[in-house]
Parts: structure tokens; C-alpha cells; sequence
DNA sequence: GTGGTCTAGACCACA
DNA sequence: GTGGTCTAGACCACG
């Protein structure tokens, strides 16, 4: 389980934290009762502000990913399989992978090269 | 060709129009060598300043989408396959597809699923 | 001979066609004393506008490669090595390929790669 | 590191600032990782607005050239030889120098006096 | 009449 | 305090 942040990058720095994490979910690093590092000790590690790394937390625990306990720290709350996902966030999933597949289309990727790009990345998670 | 724009919305004005034009260019609603509306026309439409368009219509010029005419207005310049895209646009997209399908698969929904979506979504594309 | 243009390109209309009259020059294509195309002949050629090309002549003539006469045209004025170029119009063009240069230095093109290239292009117009 | 722009140039402000950054990035005054001036501050050392710096640093930005950063300002993010250019850069770069090289021909300047050129000018690059 | 550029001033997200 | 976004209004280059 190792974070990385670019200060500089495209994205926000806590939102490379909720990427990363997601991922981590996704292919395994990190299982439901994981525990997440404290704030103040992944703000001193990473070099970034500890608010930072709580705006991370809080968007994972309004996504249902993790529960933010008061003694507990930060804990996975939801892996693969673990729960079927709600209507609303299914409909907003589906925008956005909308709007990402009509990009790779209209730049010129094939329909069954996306696919199978698409495939790959979910391998990438099963098989871990 | 219905564009609309959400003020409030998560994502800036500018890409909202970005994303649907990306999108209709995507299912053939927009063709290469049709014109958009010009930046005041659009901007009226919508009620939004114009140099909102004008950034929307900039961002397409620099995904090569769209060539912005002298007296002509936005012209859709490249469609589907008319291009294969280059390796760094192909790096991006893949990395934001990870983050996309780790997320879906995080919370909940089967590999085979999301992939049928996926293919769904392309489908919306090709068939027309 | 051939002259083309693009409407919506990111030059000007006007602009494109003195860049390929420039090229046409140095490659021999166009000899000193040559006429070019009436205004309004080229102009109906390429579906311009007239005073578009009358744009691009005066400033091939401010330029010093052609002469604009009342009953002769448009004609080639000077050639390569027909006359050496003045010291401001030198000095310009050395700032203009600073500009280049450094742009293709500073975006990791190697000096002798570089070098290579403009040997090369430059022997496209000896040749001939 | 001094800018200097003239307001009333053939080129826009902010592609004069674009220019000179780049010509600075090549010879070394401007190394990966320096910062520049915060927009607002060169906006107001220069007498120009803000959102003219920031137009000049956003495509410097698009040209990988740059980095804009959340805290830090603009940090320079790339410098000679860390990456190969991409395709369509080099094929644009190469027109661009056949108009320029074109020009210095057809205007009297002999080939291997314009080639020559060209190294001193690389040299003043690369001997910093 | 089109997009391109510049100015001016405001509010927000981020850190 | 930084860049990002949006608005408003003006002038210019191009065709």
C-alpha cells in the first residue's frame, strides 16, 4: 500500500488520494477492515497538509468506501462484491463512463480495442 | 444538437459543453465538417458569458476535435476513426479508465457487468 | 505552381498563401521576373476573397519578393542570391529563429538532430 | 529571468511572454523545477492583466512545458533533452521551419551562411 | 459578423 | 495566497 501525490498535477492532491485508494480496493491491497493510516500520519509522510488527507477520507466515506471512526481511524467499509451499488450512484457511474468511452471513440480508438482495453483493466483487479 | 449547462455543477461550464460534444460527436449526432454554433449564438442560448464558450470551444481545438474557422465558426474536424490517437492521449485515457473501472468494481458491480455496460455504452455509438 | 489553401487552418488565409509563394521562390518553382496570378484570377481559383489576396502581394512586396505593377501584376522581384538581405530584415529573422530553435531544443529534439533537419530542408531548395 | 513585452507588437502579449519563456528554458536561465513570477505578480510587474499571464502559462502548460501548481505558481517541468518530442509536434515544428528557412533563402541569405546561423544559435543553448 | 485578444473585477477551490 | 472560473464589455484582425 504505497501513496504517492504529484503536488503539481492535473488533479487535486486529495483526489489522487481517493484514486489511488479506490484502487487499492479495487485489486485487493487494501480489504474491508483494513485500516487506513491515520491523517496527521499519512500529512507527515506524504509532506502535505493533514486537511488535505481528511478531505481524501471524507469523500472516500460519502462514496461508502470507508467508515471514519472516532477511535478507529479511517477502515474500509466496502470491497468487491461486498454490496450492490445504489441507483444513484450507478446512473452517475454511467455518465461519466459515457462521456470517457465517446472520448476514446471520437478520437479514433475501435469499439473492440476499448473494450478490450476496458477488459484488461478489469483483469488487472479479479485477478489480484 | 441540445446542448445545456448546469451553473452549479460539479464540473466547470466549459467542460459540461466539452463532455456533450464530445459525446455527439461520439454517436454521429455531430459529424466532421458540421458547424457548431458560434460562440455569441451559444453563449445567448445558454446565458453564459461568452468567453465560457469560446474556452469550451479552445479545449476541443487542442484535443483536435474542432477547428475553429476565421468566418465559418467551430467546425467538427475529426470524427470516429478518422485518426488513430496519439500515445500519450492513449496513456491518459487509460489511466483515467483504471480509476473509472477500479471504482465501479470497488463498489459492487461484477467484472462481467461493467463490461457489459461498457460494450452497451459503445453500442450507443456505433449504431448510429 | 499550385497553390492551396485551408480556410479554417490556424494561419490566416492571406498568410498561407505568402508562406507557399515564399517556398515557390526558394525552391525555384518561381524565378525572378515571373508573374504570379492576377488577384482576382487566384482569388476566383481558390474561392477567396480578393481582397485576401491583394493582402498576401503587398506583403510579399513590403517583403521586397515581388513587384506590384498597375499594368504588369504581380511579378517574382528577387530570387535566391539575387540580393543580399538588409540588416533589419536579417535581424528579425534571427529573432524569429531563436524562436524556433529554442522551442525544438527546449522540447528535446537533440542541436545536431536538429541541425540535420534544417541542412536537410534547406537542401530541398538548393537541389532543385 | 527578465520579461519584457511590447503592447503593441505584431504578436499578442501573451505569446511574446510564451516566446521568451521558451528561449529561457533552452539556454538554461530557466531550469526544471524554478519557479516563475505568480500570475498577478508578473501581470502587475509587466502592467498587463492577469489573465493575459495566465493564458501565456496555460500554453505553456498544453505544451509540456510547464506545470501550473496549486501553491508553488508556474514551476518549469521540462527542460532540453528530458523527453523525445511526439509526432505531430516534430511535423508541425518542421513546417514552420521550412517556411522560416524558405524565407532566409529566397530573401538572398546563402544556404550554408543560414545553416551556420543555425548552429550559432543552437550553440548559444547548448554552451550555457 | 466571426473568432481573438485584452482589460477589469469578482468569487471559489485548493493547500 | 495561489491558480481556476466566470462575468462584462471593449477593440481588433480576418474575410
Amino acid at each position: 500500500m504505497l501513496l504517492t501525490v504529484e503536488p503539481d498535477g492535473d488533479d487535486p492532491i486529495y483526489q489522487q488520494l481517493r484514486d489511488q485508494i479506490v484502487v487499492a480496493v479495487a485489486d485487493g491491497t487494501l480489504k474491508p477492515g483494513d485500516a487506513l493510516p491515520t491523517t496527521r500520519q499519512l500529512a507527515a509522510d506524504l509532506g502535505i497538509n493533514m486537511h488535505t488527507v481528511n478531505k481524501a477520507y471524507d469523500r472516500l466515506r460519502s462514496e461508502g468506501l470507508v467508515r471514519l471512526g472516532r477511535r478507529t481511524g479511517a477502515v474500509v467499509a466496502r470491497g468487491p462484491a461486498d454490496e450492490p451499488a445504489g441507483a444513484d450512484e450507478l446512473a452517475d457511474w454511467e455518465r461519466r463512463a459515457r462521456t470517457l468511452l465517446a472520448e476514446a471513440f471520437a478520437k479514433g480508438m475501435a469499439p473492440p480495442e476499448v473494450l478490450e482495453r476496458c477488459r484488461a483493466l478489469l483483469a488487472e483487479f479479479t485477478s489480484r
